[in-house]
DNA sequence: TTATTTTGATATAACGTTATATCAATCGTC
DNA sequence: GACGATTGATATAACGTTATATCAAAATAA
C-alpha cells in the first residue's frame, strides 16, 4: 500500500517544483506545453488528486454546498435537490445533503458539524420551532444561507417560498364556484408558518364569498393520518362537502378512508391536495391538487446561493414560486 | 463584520499560547482548571468553532462519512440513512448524502468530488452498470468503503445485502402452496444483480414444485410502470394468477391497474411486493409484501464502516439481512 | 539539602495546498 | 547592441490546526 501522492511527490515525479505542479493541475499561470504534459502524465500515473481541504484552506474557496432538509424521502424535496445539483455541479460545486428529520436536536448537531466542516453555503429548510440560538449560531459564522419552503422568524436569510396564499385562495375559490359552501382546511401542524399562509388564502376566499364557517383541522401530513382523521372530521362536521388539504399524502389518505366507507372522492366529497406528487396522478380516482415546480425551485435556489456567495453583503432577497391548480377527478360540483 | 476567530485570536483573548488553547478545546493534555476556564470563557465569547479542515489535515482524522445512493427519495433508503446517522452521530461523525440518481455520470462526478473532499469513509449503493474505472478510482485512493443492496462485480468491498434469494423463494413457495401455478416475476431492470438473486429464488421454488413455466417480466420499478405494464403482461399471459413483484411501487401500480379493469387484487390476482414501504399497509387492499429491516441495515452499515476504518487491512466482510413475508390482503388461494 | 519526578505550559514543525514575489532567460524594439 | 517587456519557472510564506519536543516551576523523594 503506497502512500497517497501529494503535490510534492507529483512534482518530484515530474521533475518540477511544487508551485509549477500546482499551476498545471489548476490550469493557471504561465506554463510551457512541454512541462504541462510532463506533469499531467505524472499525475495520471500516480493517480494524483488534490486535497480539497488544503486547497480550500489556503485559497479560501469552498466548493461544497450543503442542503439541510426536514425529510430526505419527500419526493418534492428530491426534485428540488435535483434542480440544485444540476445547476451547482455545472459551477464545480459538490452538493451534499443532511437530514434533520424535522427535529431541532438533530438539526443542531448537523449544523454544528456543518459549521466545523467549513462549506461554502447552506440551503436550508428550518425544522419546526427552530430556536433563536440555532439561527444565531449560523449568523455568527456568517455562512451564506438560503432558506426555502419555511422562513426563519428570527433572521433575515435569502428565501424562496411558494405562493401559498395565492394557491389556496385559487383552489378555495374554485370549490366555491363549483357550489361548495362547507369547505374544510384539512391537515398540517398548528405551528407551521407555511400552513398559516395557506389558511390565509383559504379564509380570504371564503370571506370574499360571504362564507363565515372557517373550519381548520390539525393533523400530521402523512397518509395514515389522513385515513384516521377523516373519520373524526366527518363525525364532527358531517355537512362538509369539500377539503383543501395541506399535502397530497394526507389528501390521498382521506380518499382511501372515504372509499372504505363506500363513498366516492369527487362525487361525495371534493378533495384538493398540495404538491402534485407522482402518486396524485396515479391514484384512483386521480387527485386534484396544487402543483408546484420543485425542479425550478431548485434551480432558483442554486442561483440565489451563488449570488449570495459572490456578494455576501447585498440586501436579502425573497421570491415566490408560482403554483398551478391541477383539476383531476376528486373535484366536482356540489350536489 | 468581524473576521472569523481562530485558535490564534482565541489564545490571545484568553492570554495563553495556541497549543494550550487547542488542548483545552479538545480536552487533552495537562491543563490547570484555572486556564481551562479562561479559555472556555473566551471561546464562548468569540463563538469560536475549530476549522475541521485544518484539524483533519493535521491529525489525519476524518470525522465525516459520505453516503452515495441511487435514489434519495426512496423511503427504504431514508430509513437506512436514519440507522446510519443515529449510530455514527453517536461516534462523533457527520453523515452527508450524495444522490447519484442511478446514473453513472452523476456518480462519477460525485465520487471525484468526494475523493477530493477527503472524507473518512463511503457507504455506497453502486449505480447500475458502474464501470470498472470508477471502482478503480475508489480503490486507488483506498477509501474505507461499504456497499449495500448492490455489490460491485469488480472489487471486493465490505458489503451488506438482503437475503434476496431466500425472500423470493419463500414468497413463491407460499403462492404455490395457495394453489397458484401461473406465477410471474414482475418488474425490475434486466441488468440488476439484486433482481437476478430474487429471480433465482423465484425459479428455484417453481422448479422444486415441478412448475416449468418461469415468466419474468422486465419493467421499471415505479408505480406508473406497474399500471402500464400489467395490461401488457395480462394480454400476453392471460392465465397468470399471481405476481411476485420486484418492488412495492410497481406492485401497487399493478393493484391500481387491476382495480381499474374491475378486478380485485387478492381475489382475481395475487400480488406480493418487496420492501414494505409505508404505503403498502395503507393501500386498499393492503399489499402483501416482503419486509426488510432498513433501520437495522443502517446500524449494521455504520458498525461495518467503523470497523473498516479502525483496521483497513482486515479481510473483507459480507453479510445479509433477514427478510420477512408479510401477508395482507393481496394474497389468496388460487380459485 | 540535593536529586528526581510531576505539572502546566510553550516553541517548533508539519499537514498539502496556493498567493505573492522574485528571478533568469528569452524576446522584441529602436 | 542596449533597453525594457515577456516568458517560464521557482522560493517563500501563509491558511488553521495538532503532534512532538522542550522547558521552567513546583512537588516529591532520597
Amino acid at each position: 500500500m503506497t502512500k497517497k501522492p501529494n503535490l510534492k511527490t507529483l512534482a518530484q515525479a515530474a521533475g518540477v517544483s511544487v508551485p509549477t505542479a500546482s499551476q498545471v493541475m489548476r490550469g493557471t499561470g504561465r506554463i510551457s506545453e512541454e512541462t504541462r504534459k510532463k506533469v499531467l502524465k505524472a499525475a495520471e500515473r500516480l493517480h494524483y488528486v488534490p486535497d480539497g481541504r488544503a486547497a480550500s484552506m489556503r485559497s479560501g474557496e469552498k466548493r461544497e454546498i450543503g442542503m439541510l432538509i426536514h425529510r430526505i424521502s419527500n419526493p418534492f424535496n428530491a426534485e428540488v435537490i435535483s434542480g440544485v445539483s444540476d445547476h451547482l455541479e455545472g459551477h464545480g460545486y459538490l452538493v451534499s445533503i443532511l437530514d434533520s428529520r424535522d427535529d431541532v436536536q438533530h438539526q443542531k448537531k448537523n449544523l454544528e458539524a456543518f459549521i466545523r466542516s467549513s462549506r461554502g453555503g447552506l440551503i436550508w429548510v428550518p425544522a419546526h420551532d427552530t430556536p433563536k440560538t440555532t439561527i444565531d449560531m449560523l449568523r455568527t459564522h456568517s455562512i451564506p444561507t438560503v432558506t426555502f419552503l419555511r422562513q426563519s422568524k428570527f433572521a433575515q436569510f435569502d428565501h424562496i417560498g411558494l405562493k401559498n396564499t395565492e394557491a389556496t385562495y385559487t383552489a378555495t375559490r374554485h370549490l366555491i364556484e363549483l357550489g361548495h359552501r362547507r369547505i374544510v382546511y384539512f391537515g398540517g401542524e398548528p405551528h407551521s408558518d407555511v400552513r398559516q399562509e395557506r389558511i390565509e388564502g383559504f379564509k380570504s376566499a371564503l370571506t370574499e364569498y360571504g362564507i363565515d364557517q372557517h373550519v381548520v383541522w390539525d393533523a400530521p401530513d402523512d397518509k395514515s393520518s389522513g385515513v384516521n382523521e377523516l373519520h373524526q372530521l366527518l363525525k364532527q362536521h358531517p355537512d362538509t362537502t369539500a377539503l383543501i388539504c395541506n399535502g397530497d399524502m394526507i389528501a390521498l389518505g382521506a380518499c382511501f378512508a372515504l372509499q372504505k366507507t363506500g363513498k366516492a372522492p369527487g362525487k361525495d366529497l371534493s378533495i384538493i391536495g398540495f404538491d402534485d406528487v407522482q402518486d396524485a396522478a396515479l391514484a384512483t380516482p386521480a387527485l386534484s391538487t396544487i402543483s408546484t415546480h420543485p425542479y425550478e425551485l431548485g434551480t432558483l435556489l442554486a442561483k440565489t446561493i451563488l449570488d449570495r456567495i459572490a456578494d455576501p453583503l447585498q440586501p436579502v432577497k425573497t421570491s415566490q414560486i408560482e403554483t398551478q391548480l391541477i383539476l383531476r377527478e376528486t373535484t366536482a360540483p356540489a350536489t
